[in-house]
DNA sequence: CTCTCCCGAAGTGTCGACACCTTGCGATCC
DNA sequence: GGATCGCAAGGTGTCGACACTTCGGGAGAG
């Protein structure tokens, strides 16, 4: 039986590398994991309120756990709890979003030439499985299956580049990012596309091509963010 | 007269970017602070202990804010905090420094090509003066003040590449970097390449060839690394 | 002499309390 | 009626206290 059910899944993979990071105490991390799966799903617009009074309230316990979890957001630019006065859900703005997409840009293409380097056939091997998920989705049209198959796409790769810096860094802007995903995926066309690019990225590992795989993967990215940018922005 | 001393510099020059997140409370970010400065410069060796009791009794505050100060130094990767056990110092080794290493090689090189996209011909300009300082430096022979103006210039680019995410990420890297930094400046031919290169990429930048200077400032980095690995490592 | 177990010292996570600050609303003044 | 001031409500930052856990050393068994 795997009695795992998806949103537990789905939040494993949105946490995974932050987990090692908990800030101590398990009950913060447990509150800031809440809060945070609020503000990324939407339920907790940008602006919205987050003070700490409230929340010891609404979580039965007192406000230190609380602040703690406070500050865990903060790290992972959620919240913004500016001195002496109350928390907010952090506003999302399109400059925001574009340096964003810039440094996963970036970081992306890095995954991509250290995978080529450290990666052994078997592994890239594995990551036709994945490659092979994202195609049936995208035929089929379910986006949701997609996104989350991509996710996972995505989480393989960094374990592959074998930087434990580089994947705890890119787990934090994967959070960032996915308060925007909805926007990414509302182009009909834009699954195809994207098939083509993991074939061809998948391809350019096998090749140990690192210099085509890192442009790949860059171009991979950055369509996601002229979809949102085309979609007319936040 | 200005009356900031040198010290009060440095501690600006490493901790600009960060100031903004500097959660919530101003006490925590002093504690933050304090001891962070204690660690990069290595008066804090890795696995020291620093628990929140004895935190508390030398800045005669509380455990409260002691406990948000490490919180945050924990977000910079300076202090491991176990559950239910003290926290220490957290040990840098080889790898750890290789991997920072590849993602400021990376960030930088995304630096250059967005300052060569964004910057003005008057604000490329104004990166030759830091230039100049530094072949003084070199010239000189004062590793120190070599340092300090090449923080100085990096610190520049990234205000010109107008990415804030971008810039506080980098900031939090620096503050790492900072740790190891005495074993990268330890070899004598060194600060002549590292001018050299400095040359080449504002002369990639006023020539607009952003290609050219994100592949300067990937080598450039990479040669901070390398000459690290040679030293010996850590 | 070594290994084990137990105990106490000292740390951790959490709590409720307190002073101070911010804020919005209503009374006051023009 | 509209602007100004003041006050109460409810937040924030910090504190000291408490139960529980960890760790190290010393008493005791083999």
């Amino acid at each position: 039986m795997t009695a795992v059910d998806l949103p537990d899944l789905r939040r494993e993979l949105l946490f995974t590398a932050l987990r090692g990071v908990e800030g101590s105490s398990s009950l913060a991390f447990t509150i800031f994991q809440e809060i945070a799966v609020g503000i990324v799903e939407g339920r907790l617009p940008p602006g919205h309120e987050v003070n700490s009074a409230e929340l010891a309230r609404r979580f039965s316990t007192s406000r230190t756990p609380v602040r703690e979890a406070l500050l865990l957001l903060e790290r992972e630019s959620l919240v913004i709890v500016p001195p002496r006065r109350r928390p907010y859900v952090s506003p999302v703005d399109m400059t925001q979003v574009r340096e964003i997409y810039e440094i996963r840009a970036s970081l992306y293409a890095l995954v991509s030439e250290l995978l080529v380097a450290r990666a052994s056939d078997a592994e890239i091997f594995g990551l036709r499985r994945w490659q092979g998920l994202l195609s049936a989705d995208a035929s089929a049209g379910d986006v949701d299956a997609y996104f989350w198959h991509n996710v996972g796409f995505r989480n393989a790769e960094v374990g592959l580049a074998k930087n434990g810096e580089l994947q705890r860094r890119l787990s934090s802007l994967g959070l960032q990012m996915h308060r925007f995903r909805h926007l990414s995926l509302s182009l009909p066309g834009r699954l195809l596309h994207s098939v083509a690019d993991h074939e061809r990225l998948v391809n350019a590992y096998a090749d140990r091509d690192a210099g085509l795989a890192a442009a790949v993967s860059r171009s991979l990215v950055m369509r996601g963010y002229r979809a949102i940018e085309r979609a007319g922005g936040v």
